[in-house]
DNA sequence: GTCGTTGCTGGTAGCGCTGTCAACGATCCT
DNA sequence: AGGATCGTTGACAGCGCTACCAGCAACGAC
């Protein structure tokens, strides 16, 4: 029967309805779908909601419609700069809309991902967002049965579950090192930590491009399983040349690695680049600033964010891509500390080092 | 009537409790207080539930219990790495809760938090972390009335809303130029980048330590609103040689611009510490990587976040803190880059330099 | 023995919204 | 002109859960 009002004074849909004159149905399909409405109806409804001040209650709309506008992200780490570009993109794109992210850390396990997404599913979300290609068996049948569109970031790979949005890490891991073999680079050292399957993926290019060079030897590798750092990037250093004295470049899995390196070189009175070239991967933004400016890998972080939520949004809505797999590709951003004659344009006064050249490569999926 | 099974499948909670042998609501009080049940029927609901494999509706319960298990999350980025520490620690400590975040980026506007607040508490957050102490009159307003707790972070001042977990930058930025002083030098100029109201509070710091001492100038401070980066040290740093070259320190809002401005040195092969001394704050993890290492402000920023979000679930849950604001303090990090005799403990192997000596401050509160 | 009191359990009645279907007039086609 | 179609609107019946209150047994106090 009539209750009038709410205890809490919060103003229902029915309010707007009524002052509007029209049914309640009415005035919620403005909200959803107001191009169904008469253009009279529509500026009526409009009015009444912004003079009541009418906020949706959106948990009554996620039961009555059996979907919420939730996007979940899974995540592997929250300390990451490469996932906070990524996350600020989804959370640039998903600005506006209708939809909000809910974001879940995975910490790098896929139980907790496989766990995690089944909390996710139970809660039907709009849309999904998970890192990677390498989700246990489970997760992966749950991914094939949710009933929402889903994105996979971070890397290209076979066999899709829906839309998949990245680069081949191996590939760009092989154009960094054929980028050092045209510096007449040759024994090239290996820096990685934590090696997550992209990381992984990162090792194994360099691996393939030093054996088909005939250069490859296991010692030039050092890699270990803790989070990444620049005070680690100077301690793998240390140990790669305990191992192997004789190096002339180094290919760090990440940026902070490299400037741990390149921090390394500096204490050890090593000239970057006449003795050792470092090559990072990532190019974030102090590649550009440091002295000498670092090489590095350029990924679109960012953009794979946004496009990410973009294209998963779209899906949502009805508008599926024409492209569902989008490889962003990579580009080697060739600067001092890899090119064996530092680069001309020295900076003066911006303290930003400008890159002296860009190989642009889509990455070639296998 | 008698609707036996939703067509989708899924488990409810009146399947549970049939299984169970219990009516609905017993079932409904075995995930809400599982206390209130005898342990016969605790365990029959348990293991109903998990056989089933049920999960609850979020949006139901939130409907009818006219509460969400949402702590709204306002931060003013997400590029910042100082955040992302905060966000760690918040969703490091909502991690098995019931708890879920729901973060916003209000992109340092607080015309946008005051749009944003609006939103959240429209959804009865459960309870609400922002960032800051300067609302809007308005926002002020709606925090004051929400019926949730909330917490105020980042920074400590006199009128907290609810709970307040930070630390005053004003008065570490007066150590870190204190030290300075302790170290013999005068002519301490000043970088900040993107002068939001904690920035600026470290500006005031930095100004009223100099205007004790009698040696504030105007021109030894070069600050801009666009966001800070590596690079943009560097640039600062020249801009402010040219209106004053005879710089023997250089006190930077943060550790990027440091990083920047030790960058710069190097390109214009200025001693440091020798001819420039170097100050950043936050004490990032580089910091202590660099050469020299450099020295920086340690702020808690893992812990606050992580303590904000303890706190907050707390006081959701009734339990709320003996002490509503907590000062989580600073520490000067006395590294190389500033100290005039470089340290002896210079690190081989691991790349880090130890720090030389540690200054622990309570910050007061004005 | 009566009367609270406490501990546990269940019934009823929604929470605020939307899916579905039906109804209505207007428009279009043959 | 008659029927089909479209665009627009509204009535009804829940979505799955919990707040509220009532009931019932067991117990102790007097």
């Amino acid at each position: 029967m009539g209750r009038k009002r709410t205890k809490s004074g919060k103003i229902r849909l029915a309010e707007v309805a009524e002052l509007a004159g029209v049914s309640p149905i009415t005035a919620s399909r403005f909200f959803r779908n107001p191009e169904a409405l008469s253009v009279a109806k529509r500026t009526r409804v409009e009015s009444a909601a912004k003079e009541l001040g009418y906020v949706p209650n959106l948990a009554a709309r996620a039961l009555a419609s059996q979907r919420t506008e939730v996007i979940g992200v899974l995540i592997p780490s929250l300390t990451n700069n490469v996932f906070s570009d990524v996350l600020r993109g989804i959370y640039d794109a998903s600005e506006g809309s209708r939809y909000s992210i809910q974001l879940s850390n995975t910490r790098y396990s896929i139980l907790q991902e496989e766990k995690l997404l089944r909390l996710f599913l139970a809660q039907k979300p709009a849309g999904l967002i998970v890192t990677g290609i390498d989700q246990t068996a489970e997760s992966r049948a749950m991914l094939e049965a949710a009933d929402c569109p889903i994105v996979q970031i971070m890397e290209i790979g076979p066999n899709p579950v829906d839309m998949m949005i990245g680069f081949s890490h191996y590939d760009a891991a092989r154009a960094a090192v054929a980028h050092l073999f045209a510096q007449g680079r040759r024994r090239i050292g290996f820096v990685g930590a934590r090696m997550d399957p992209r990381v992984q993926r990162r090792l194994d290019g360099y691996v393939s491009a030093m054996k088909d060079a005939g250069l490859f030897e296991q010692r030039l590798v050092v890699t270990t399983g803790t989070p990444t750092s620049v005070t680690l990037g100077g301690a793998l250093f240390t140990d790669l040349l305990a191992r192997e004295p004789d190096l002339d470049a180094v290919f760090c899995a990440n940026d902070d690695l490299a400037l741990g390196v390149l921090f390394e070189c500096r204490r050890r009175e090593f000239e970057v680049p006449e003795q050792i070239a470092i090559v990072g991967f990532n190019d974030l933004e102090f590649m550009a600033s440091a002295v000498p400016t670092l090489t590095s890998v350029r990924t679109n972080r960012y953009e794979m964010g946004k496009t990410a939520a973009s294209m998963l949004i779209e899906a949502i809505e009805g508008r599926r891509p024409e492209q569902p797999v989008l490889d962003l590709g990579f580009k080697v951003i060739e600067r001092q500390s890899s090119t064996s004659r530092p680069s001309d344009n020295r900076p003066a006064l911006t303290g930003g080092g400008a890159p002296n050249k860009m190989v642009a490569l889509p990455s070639s999926h296998d």
